[in-house]
DNA sequence: TCACGTCTCTACCATTTGGTAGACAAATCT
DNA sequence: AGATTTGTCTACCAAATGGTAGAGACGTGA
Protein backbone atom coordinates (compact mmCIF):
# COMPACT_ATOMS: atom_id res chain seq x y z
CA UNK A 1 0.00 0.00 0.00
CA UNK A 2 2.51 2.64 -1.23
CA UNK A 3 -0.67 5.52 -1.75
CA UNK A 4 -2.48 5.79 1.18
CA UNK A 5 -4.24 9.19 0.63
CA UNK A 6 -7.32 7.53 -1.27
CA UNK A 7 -8.21 5.07 1.23
CA UNK A 8 -7.57 7.60 3.60
CA UNK A 9 -9.66 10.47 2.16
CA UNK A 10 -12.24 7.54 1.89
CA UNK A 11 -12.33 6.80 5.49
CA UNK A 12 -12.90 10.77 6.02
CA UNK A 13 -15.30 11.37 3.65
CA UNK A 14 -17.00 8.29 5.15
CA UNK A 15 -16.86 9.42 8.84
CA UNK A 16 -18.20 12.77 7.75
CA UNK A 17 -20.94 11.50 6.23
CA UNK A 18 -21.75 8.24 7.85
CA UNK A 19 -21.91 10.26 10.92
CA UNK A 20 -24.02 13.41 10.08
CA UNK A 21 -26.29 11.41 7.47
CA UNK A 22 -26.29 7.75 9.85
CA UNK A 23 -24.64 4.95 8.06
CA UNK A 24 -27.60 2.68 7.05
CA UNK A 25 -28.60 6.16 4.64
CA UNK A 26 -25.15 6.26 2.93
CA UNK A 27 -24.68 4.60 -0.18
CA UNK A 28 -21.33 3.66 -1.38
CA UNK A 29 -21.94 5.95 -4.51
CA UNK A 30 -22.50 9.08 -2.05
CA UNK A 31 -19.24 8.44 -0.51
CA UNK A 32 -17.50 7.71 -3.37
CA UNK A 33 -18.96 10.86 -5.51
CA UNK A 34 -18.09 13.09 -2.42
CA UNK A 35 -14.17 11.96 -2.40
CA UNK A 36 -13.87 12.21 -6.22
CA UNK A 37 -13.83 8.66 -7.30
CA UNK A 38 -15.71 5.95 -8.31
CA UNK A 39 -17.49 3.54 -6.21
CA UNK A 40 -15.14 0.35 -7.54
CA UNK A 41 -12.19 2.48 -6.06
CA UNK A 42 -13.73 2.16 -2.56
CA UNK A 43 -14.45 -1.65 -3.00
CA UNK A 44 -10.90 -2.25 -4.00
CA UNK A 45 -9.61 -0.43 -0.93
CA UNK A 46 -12.31 -2.09 1.13
CA UNK A 47 -13.58 -5.57 0.43
CA UNK A 48 -17.23 -4.59 1.12
CA UNK A 49 -19.53 -1.85 2.61
CA UNK A 50 -19.12 -3.61 6.33
CA UNK A 51 -15.55 -4.07 5.81
CA UNK A 52 -15.94 0.15 5.36
CA UNK A 53 -17.96 0.55 8.13
CA UNK A 54 -15.90 -1.08 10.60
CA UNK A 55 -12.91 0.71 9.10
CA UNK A 56 -14.57 3.83 9.66
CA UNK A 57 -15.48 2.95 13.44
CA UNK A 58 -11.64 2.13 13.83
CA UNK A 59 -10.33 5.73 12.20
CA UNK A 60 -12.81 7.36 14.21
CA UNK A 61 -12.20 5.52 18.26
CA UNK A 62 -8.54 6.14 16.88
CA UNK A 63 -9.77 10.02 16.72
CA UNK A 64 -11.49 9.94 20.04
CA UNK A 65 -9.76 8.17 21.86
CA UNK A 66 -6.34 10.26 21.55
CA UNK A 67 -7.87 13.48 22.64
CA UNK A 68 -9.30 11.57 25.87
CA UNK A 69 -6.41 9.91 26.98
CA UNK A 70 -4.46 13.26 26.67
CA UNK A 71 -7.23 15.00 28.66
CA UNK A 72 -7.65 12.22 30.89
CA UNK A 73 -3.40 12.52 32.02
CA UNK A 74 -3.83 15.95 32.00
CA UNK A 75 -5.48 17.79 34.87
CA UNK A 76 -4.40 17.85 38.55
CA UNK A 77 -5.46 15.96 41.22
CA UNK A 78 -9.26 17.69 41.94
CA UNK A 79 -11.78 14.59 39.70
CA UNK A 80 -14.68 17.62 39.23
CA UNK A 81 -11.55 19.27 37.17
CA UNK A 82 -10.80 16.17 35.88
CA UNK A 83 -14.03 15.05 34.35
CA UNK A 84 -14.49 18.81 33.12
CA UNK A 85 -11.16 18.07 31.09
CA UNK A 86 -12.87 14.68 29.86
CA UNK A 87 -16.15 16.49 28.71
CA UNK A 88 -13.76 19.39 27.21
CA UNK A 89 -12.36 17.42 25.55
CA UNK A 90 -15.04 15.02 24.15
CA UNK A 91 -16.63 18.27 23.22
CA UNK A 92 -14.15 19.87 21.50
CA UNK A 93 -14.98 17.34 17.84
CA UNK A 94 -18.10 18.43 18.20
CA UNK A 95 -17.23 21.91 16.88
CA UNK A 96 -14.16 20.61 15.34
CA UNK A 97 -15.67 17.91 13.39
CA UNK A 98 -19.46 17.28 14.42
CA UNK A 99 -19.76 13.74 12.46
CA UNK A 100 -17.01 11.83 14.93
CA UNK A 101 -19.61 12.04 17.93
CA UNK A 102 -22.39 11.38 15.40
CA UNK A 103 -20.93 8.49 14.30
CA UNK A 104 -19.81 7.07 18.26
CA UNK A 105 -23.77 7.23 18.62
CA UNK A 106 -24.62 5.60 15.36
CA UNK A 107 -23.77 2.32 17.02
CA UNK A 108 -27.45 1.73 18.59
CA UNK A 109 -28.36 1.44 14.56
CA UNK A 110 -25.42 -1.26 13.72
CA UNK A 111 -25.48 -5.22 13.79
CA UNK A 112 -24.15 -6.74 16.59
CA UNK A 113 -20.74 -8.09 14.96
CA UNK A 114 -20.20 -3.63 14.13
CA UNK A 115 -21.56 -3.02 17.61
CA UNK A 116 -18.54 -5.60 18.99
CA UNK A 117 -15.98 -4.10 17.05
CA UNK A 118 -16.30 -0.58 18.28
CA UNK A 119 -16.52 -1.96 21.84
CA UNK A 120 -13.67 -3.35 21.46
CA UNK A 121 -11.67 -0.65 20.42
CA UNK A 122 -13.61 1.44 22.59
CA UNK A 123 -13.46 -1.19 25.95
CA UNK A 124 -9.96 -0.35 27.80
CA UNK A 125 -11.27 3.65 28.05
CA UNK A 126 -14.40 2.93 29.23
CA UNK A 127 -12.79 0.63 31.99
CA UNK A 128 -10.74 3.18 32.98
CA UNK A 129 -13.55 5.74 33.34
CA UNK A 130 -15.68 3.70 35.45
CA UNK A 131 -13.38 2.39 37.68
CA UNK A 132 -11.80 5.73 38.51
CA UNK A 133 -15.49 7.29 39.08
CA UNK A 134 -15.53 4.55 41.98
CA UNK A 135 -12.13 5.29 43.50
CA UNK A 136 -13.23 8.83 43.33
CA UNK A 137 -16.55 7.84 45.12
CA UNK A 138 -14.86 5.77 47.49
CA UNK A 139 -13.14 8.23 48.70
CA UNK A 140 -15.84 10.60 48.90
CA UNK A 141 -14.83 13.00 46.42
CA UNK A 142 -17.68 12.41 44.03
CA UNK A 143 -21.46 12.48 44.50
CA UNK A 144 -21.53 8.80 45.44
CA UNK A 145 -24.00 6.77 43.33
CA UNK A 146 -23.31 3.71 40.34
CA UNK A 147 -20.09 4.35 38.34
CA UNK A 148 -21.23 2.13 35.75
CA UNK A 149 -24.45 3.94 35.32
CA UNK A 150 -23.15 6.93 36.10
CA UNK A 151 -20.47 7.12 33.00
CA UNK A 152 -23.06 5.91 30.60
CA UNK A 153 -25.46 9.07 32.20
CA UNK A 154 -22.23 11.55 31.13
CA UNK A 155 -21.63 10.22 27.99
CA UNK A 156 -25.41 10.34 27.13
CA UNK A 157 -25.27 14.43 28.35
CA UNK A 158 -22.50 15.08 26.07
CA UNK A 159 -23.02 13.34 23.85
CA UNK A 160 -26.55 14.31 23.11
CA UNK A 161 -25.88 17.79 23.51
CA UNK A 162 -22.96 17.41 21.11
CA UNK A 163 -25.08 15.42 17.98
CA UNK A 164 -28.29 17.06 18.59
CA UNK A 165 -27.68 20.98 17.69
CA UNK A 166 -31.47 20.64 15.55
CA UNK A 167 -32.84 19.65 19.27
CA UNK A 168 -31.25 22.67 20.81
CA UNK A 169 -32.31 24.67 17.79
CA UNK A 170 -36.29 23.44 18.95
CA UNK A 171 -35.72 24.70 22.16
CA UNK A 172 -34.72 28.07 20.91
CA UNK A 173 -30.67 27.81 20.43
CA UNK A 174 -28.34 29.84 18.32
CA UNK A 175 -26.34 27.92 15.71
CA UNK A 176 -22.97 29.88 16.29
CA UNK A 177 -19.45 30.28 17.76
CA UNK A 178 -21.22 32.75 20.76
CA UNK A 179 -23.79 29.91 21.21
CA UNK A 180 -21.56 26.93 21.22
CA UNK A 181 -19.19 28.02 23.76
CA UNK A 182 -22.47 28.85 25.76
CA UNK A 183 -23.45 25.48 25.43
CA UNK A 184 -20.41 24.25 26.57
CA UNK A 185 -20.25 26.41 29.82
CA UNK A 186 -23.79 24.90 31.12
CA UNK A 187 -22.81 21.33 30.25
CA UNK A 188 -19.76 21.55 32.16
CA UNK A 189 -21.75 23.51 34.77
CA UNK A 190 -24.40 20.93 34.61
CA UNK A 191 -21.85 18.06 35.24
CA UNK A 192 -20.36 19.74 38.19
CA UNK A 193 -23.37 20.41 39.97
CA UNK A 194 -24.60 16.29 39.15
CA UNK A 195 -21.21 14.79 40.02
CA UNK A 196 -20.72 17.34 43.60
CA UNK A 197 -20.14 15.40 46.42
CA UNK A 198 -23.22 15.41 49.07
CA UNK B 1 -62.10 5.76 6.28
CA UNK B 2 -64.45 3.70 7.40
CA UNK B 3 -61.88 0.50 8.27
CA UNK B 4 -58.84 2.32 10.30
CA UNK B 5 -57.49 -0.76 11.77
CA UNK B 6 -55.09 -1.29 8.85
CA UNK B 7 -53.89 2.10 8.71
CA UNK B 8 -52.93 2.52 12.19
CA UNK B 9 -51.68 -0.98 12.07
CA UNK B 10 -49.06 0.17 9.59
CA UNK B 11 -48.57 3.65 11.89
CA UNK B 12 -47.80 1.02 14.77
CA UNK B 13 -45.70 -1.08 12.52
CA UNK B 14 -44.20 1.65 11.22
CA UNK B 15 -43.14 3.39 14.56
CA UNK B 16 -41.38 0.83 16.39
CA UNK B 17 -39.29 -0.05 12.78
CA UNK B 18 -38.35 3.63 12.49
CA UNK B 19 -37.35 3.85 16.20
CA UNK B 20 -35.61 0.92 16.43
CA UNK B 21 -33.61 0.89 13.27
CA UNK B 22 -33.94 4.52 11.92
CA UNK B 23 -36.02 5.68 9.50
CA UNK B 24 -33.35 5.42 6.84
CA UNK B 25 -32.69 2.03 6.66
CA UNK B 26 -36.62 0.74 7.17
CA UNK B 27 -37.76 0.40 3.35
CA UNK B 28 -41.76 0.29 3.05
CA UNK B 29 -41.63 -3.43 2.41
CA UNK B 30 -40.38 -3.92 5.89
CA UNK B 31 -42.84 -2.62 7.09
CA UNK B 32 -45.28 -4.02 4.72
CA UNK B 33 -44.14 -7.51 5.37
CA UNK B 34 -44.35 -6.53 9.79
CA UNK B 35 -47.98 -5.98 9.22
CA UNK B 36 -48.75 -8.85 6.90
CA UNK B 37 -49.28 -6.69 3.74
CA UNK B 38 -48.49 -5.84 0.46
CA UNK B 39 -45.90 -2.68 0.17
CA UNK B 40 -49.03 -0.76 -2.28
CA UNK B 41 -51.49 -1.19 0.93
CA UNK B 42 -49.39 1.38 2.67
CA UNK B 43 -49.01 3.14 -0.58
CA UNK B 44 -52.86 3.55 -0.48
CA UNK B 45 -52.99 4.76 2.99
CA UNK B 46 -50.47 6.97 2.83
CA UNK B 47 -49.48 9.22 -0.51
CA UNK B 48 -45.53 8.87 -0.40
CA UNK B 49 -42.71 7.53 2.34
CA UNK B 50 -42.36 10.91 2.96
CA UNK B 51 -46.60 11.19 3.84
CA UNK B 52 -45.67 8.17 6.38
CA UNK B 53 -43.05 9.13 8.05
CA UNK B 54 -44.89 12.37 8.23
CA UNK B 55 -47.84 10.53 9.81
CA UNK B 56 -45.85 8.30 12.15
CA UNK B 57 -43.68 12.00 13.77
CA UNK B 58 -47.51 12.58 14.65
CA UNK B 59 -47.72 9.24 15.94
CA UNK B 60 -45.74 9.31 18.14
CA UNK B 61 -45.54 13.14 19.26
CA UNK B 62 -49.18 12.11 20.13
CA UNK B 63 -48.23 9.31 21.96
CA UNK B 64 -45.48 11.32 24.01
CA UNK B 65 -47.46 14.42 24.55
CA UNK B 66 -50.44 12.71 26.58
CA UNK B 67 -47.45 10.91 28.57
CA UNK B 68 -45.43 14.17 29.41
CA UNK B 69 -48.68 16.75 29.64
CA UNK B 70 -50.13 14.45 32.65
CA UNK B 71 -46.95 14.49 34.21
CA UNK B 72 -46.59 17.96 34.03
CA UNK B 73 -50.06 18.59 35.45
CA UNK B 74 -49.72 16.07 37.77
CA UNK B 75 -47.27 16.43 41.16
CA UNK B 76 -47.14 19.02 43.60
CA UNK B 77 -45.74 22.51 44.20
CA UNK B 78 -41.71 21.59 44.76
CA UNK B 79 -39.85 21.84 40.66
CA UNK B 80 -37.25 19.36 41.61
CA UNK B 81 -40.50 16.71 42.29
CA UNK B 82 -42.14 18.04 39.35
CA UNK B 83 -39.00 17.76 37.05
CA UNK B 84 -38.43 14.36 38.52
CA UNK B 85 -42.04 13.64 37.41
CA UNK B 86 -41.84 14.57 33.86
CA UNK B 87 -38.44 12.67 33.42
CA UNK B 88 -40.15 9.25 35.21
CA UNK B 89 -43.02 10.11 32.15
CA UNK B 90 -40.41 9.97 29.61
CA UNK B 91 -38.58 7.06 30.64
CA UNK B 92 -41.97 5.59 30.91
CA UNK B 93 -41.99 4.92 27.14
CA UNK B 94 -38.33 3.49 27.53
CA UNK B 95 -39.75 0.27 29.07
CA UNK B 96 -42.94 0.18 27.19
CA UNK B 97 -42.36 1.38 23.91
CA UNK B 98 -38.38 1.54 23.79
CA UNK B 99 -39.17 2.42 19.73
CA UNK B 100 -40.76 6.07 20.75
CA UNK B 101 -37.88 8.00 21.91
CA UNK B 102 -35.82 6.33 19.24
CA UNK B 103 -37.76 7.55 16.52
CA UNK B 104 -37.64 11.36 17.89
CA UNK B 105 -34.27 11.56 18.41
CA UNK B 106 -33.93 10.61 14.51
CA UNK B 107 -34.78 13.72 14.30
CA UNK B 108 -31.28 14.45 13.53
CA UNK B 109 -31.53 12.39 10.47
CA UNK B 110 -34.10 14.04 8.91
CA UNK B 111 -34.62 16.48 6.30
CA UNK B 112 -35.43 19.80 6.77
CA UNK B 113 -39.47 19.28 5.88
CA UNK B 114 -40.01 16.38 8.67
CA UNK B 115 -37.83 18.29 11.27
CA UNK B 116 -39.67 21.26 10.97
CA UNK B 117 -43.25 18.93 11.22
CA UNK B 118 -42.44 17.56 14.40
CA UNK B 119 -41.01 20.79 15.81
CA UNK B 120 -44.46 22.31 15.07
CA UNK B 121 -46.41 19.54 17.12
CA UNK B 122 -43.69 19.61 20.42
CA UNK B 123 -43.11 23.13 20.29
CA UNK B 124 -45.80 23.87 22.81
CA UNK B 125 -44.59 21.22 25.40
CA UNK B 126 -40.93 22.75 24.72
CA UNK B 127 -41.71 26.36 25.80
CA UNK B 128 -43.71 25.24 28.55
CA UNK B 129 -41.24 23.96 29.61
CA UNK B 130 -38.60 26.38 29.10
CA UNK B 131 -40.47 29.21 30.95
CA UNK B 132 -41.68 26.89 34.05
CA UNK B 133 -38.02 26.43 34.12
CA UNK B 134 -36.96 30.19 34.00
CA UNK B 135 -39.75 31.04 36.58
CA UNK B 136 -38.02 28.32 38.81
CA UNK B 137 -35.15 30.02 38.42
CA UNK B 138 -35.87 33.50 39.27
CA UNK B 139 -37.43 32.54 42.38
CA UNK B 140 -34.21 30.70 42.74
CA UNK B 141 -35.47 27.00 43.75
CA UNK B 142 -33.36 25.39 40.88
CA UNK B 143 -29.67 26.13 40.53
CA UNK B 144 -29.26 29.54 38.19
CA UNK B 145 -28.29 28.86 34.69
CA UNK B 146 -29.30 29.06 30.77
CA UNK B 147 -32.91 27.57 31.29
CA UNK B 148 -33.38 26.49 26.99
CA UNK B 149 -29.99 25.16 26.96
CA UNK B 150 -30.82 23.09 30.62
CA UNK B 151 -33.90 22.20 28.60
CA UNK B 152 -31.53 20.56 25.80
CA UNK B 153 -28.98 18.70 28.47
CA UNK B 154 -32.14 17.47 30.45
CA UNK B 155 -33.55 16.00 27.13
CA UNK B 156 -30.34 14.71 25.66
CA UNK B 157 -29.37 13.08 28.87
CA UNK B 158 -32.88 11.36 29.21
CA UNK B 159 -33.13 10.38 25.90
CA UNK B 160 -29.61 9.21 26.03
CA UNK B 161 -30.15 7.13 28.35
CA UNK B 162 -33.37 5.28 27.15
CA UNK B 163 -32.29 5.26 23.46
CA UNK B 164 -29.04 3.69 23.87
CA UNK B 165 -28.87 0.53 26.30
CA UNK B 166 -26.15 -0.62 23.98
CA UNK B 167 -24.10 2.06 25.56
CA UNK B 168 -25.15 1.29 28.99
CA UNK B 169 -24.10 -2.53 28.12
CA UNK B 170 -20.79 -0.98 27.16
CA UNK B 171 -20.45 0.02 30.58
CA UNK B 172 -21.05 -3.37 31.71
CA UNK B 173 -24.90 -2.67 32.39
CA UNK B 174 -26.88 -6.00 32.51
CA UNK B 175 -30.29 -4.65 30.24
CA UNK B 176 -33.03 -6.76 32.73
CA UNK B 177 -36.51 -5.01 34.76
CA UNK B 178 -33.68 -4.47 37.90
CA UNK B 179 -31.05 -3.00 35.61
CA UNK B 180 -33.94 -0.40 34.07
CA UNK B 181 -34.95 -0.18 37.83
CA UNK B 182 -31.54 0.78 38.73
CA UNK B 183 -31.14 3.09 35.48
CA UNK B 184 -33.99 4.57 36.33
CA UNK B 185 -33.25 5.70 39.30
CA UNK B 186 -29.58 6.94 38.96
CA UNK B 187 -31.29 9.09 36.35
CA UNK B 188 -33.73 10.66 39.05
CA UNK B 189 -30.41 11.38 41.38
CA UNK B 190 -28.51 12.78 38.62
CA UNK B 191 -30.98 15.19 37.73
CA UNK B 192 -31.60 15.92 40.90
CA UNK B 193 -28.54 16.64 41.50
CA UNK B 194 -28.04 18.87 38.65
CA UNK B 195 -30.98 21.04 39.22
CA UNK B 196 -30.13 21.53 42.92
CA UNK B 197 -30.34 25.16 43.55
CA UNK B 198 -27.16 26.43 45.26
C1' DT C 1 12.73 -3.15 -22.55
C1' DC C 2 9.77 -6.09 -20.27
C1' DA C 3 7.33 -8.05 -16.60
C1' DC C 4 4.94 -7.02 -12.50
C1' DG C 5 2.53 -4.80 -8.81
C1' DT C 6 -0.38 -0.78 -7.79
C1' DC C 7 -4.37 1.91 -8.51
C1' DT C 8 -8.47 3.60 -10.78
C1' DC C 9 -11.43 3.03 -14.25
C1' DT C 10 -15.62 1.17 -17.54
C1' DA C 11 -18.91 -2.30 -18.15
C1' DC C 12 -22.05 -5.23 -16.19
C1' DC C 13 -25.32 -7.76 -12.97
C1' DA C 14 -28.91 -9.23 -9.65
C1' DT C 15 -31.54 -7.29 -6.16
C1' DT C 16 -34.04 -3.82 -3.89
C1' DT C 17 -36.10 0.59 -3.80
C1' DG C 18 -40.24 3.99 -4.10
C1' DG C 19 -43.93 4.49 -7.02
C1' DT C 20 -47.84 3.83 -10.94
C1' DA C 21 -51.71 1.35 -13.18
C1' DG C 22 -55.20 -1.15 -12.84
C1' DA C 23 -57.71 -5.80 -11.66
C1' DC C 24 -60.71 -7.70 -8.32
C1' DA C 25 -63.66 -8.59 -4.24
C1' DA C 26 -66.52 -6.94 -0.61
C1' DA C 27 -69.32 -3.71 1.25
C1' DT C 28 -72.50 0.29 0.69
C1' DC C 29 -75.78 3.12 -1.49
C1' DT C 30 -79.90 3.95 -4.70
C1' DA D 1 -80.39 -5.66 -8.78
C1' DG D 2 -77.12 -2.38 -10.37
C1' DA D 3 -73.77 1.18 -9.56
C1' DT D 4 -70.21 3.03 -6.66
C1' DT D 5 -66.95 3.29 -3.14
C1' DT D 6 -63.48 1.09 -0.32
C1' DG D 7 -59.56 -1.69 0.46
C1' DT D 8 -56.14 -4.97 -0.98
C1' DC D 9 -54.00 -7.17 -4.39
C1' DT D 10 -50.84 -8.47 -8.87
C1' DA D 11 -48.06 -6.72 -12.42
C1' DC D 12 -44.94 -3.61 -13.70
C1' DC D 13 -41.15 0.15 -13.96
C1' DA D 14 -37.06 3.21 -13.67
C1' DA D 15 -33.58 4.24 -10.58
C1' DA D 16 -30.29 3.02 -7.17
C1' DT D 17 -27.84 -0.46 -4.56
C1' DG D 18 -23.69 -3.56 -3.34
C1' DG D 19 -20.75 -6.25 -5.83
C1' DT D 20 -17.86 -8.86 -9.83
C1' DA D 21 -14.79 -8.95 -13.90
C1' DG D 22 -11.49 -7.19 -16.08
C1' DA D 23 -9.20 -3.38 -18.95
C1' DG D 24 -5.85 0.17 -18.91
C1' DA D 25 -2.67 3.67 -16.96
C1' DC D 26 1.33 4.22 -14.08
C1' DG D 27 5.56 3.50 -11.89
C1' DT D 28 9.44 0.26 -10.44
C1' DG D 29 12.90 -3.33 -10.46
C1' DA D 30 15.46 -6.72 -13.35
Amino acid sequence: MVNGSTRIRILDTALDLFGTRGVGTVSLDDIADAVGVRKQTILYWFKSRSGLIDAVLDHAADELLVVVEAAIRSRGDEPLDRVDAVVCSVFRPVVRRPALLGLIREVTRLDESHINHLRGRLSAVVDRCVSYLTSEMEKGRLRTCDPMVLAGLLYSTVSGTGTEPIVLETFGWEPNAAGLRQVRRELRGFVRAALQPN
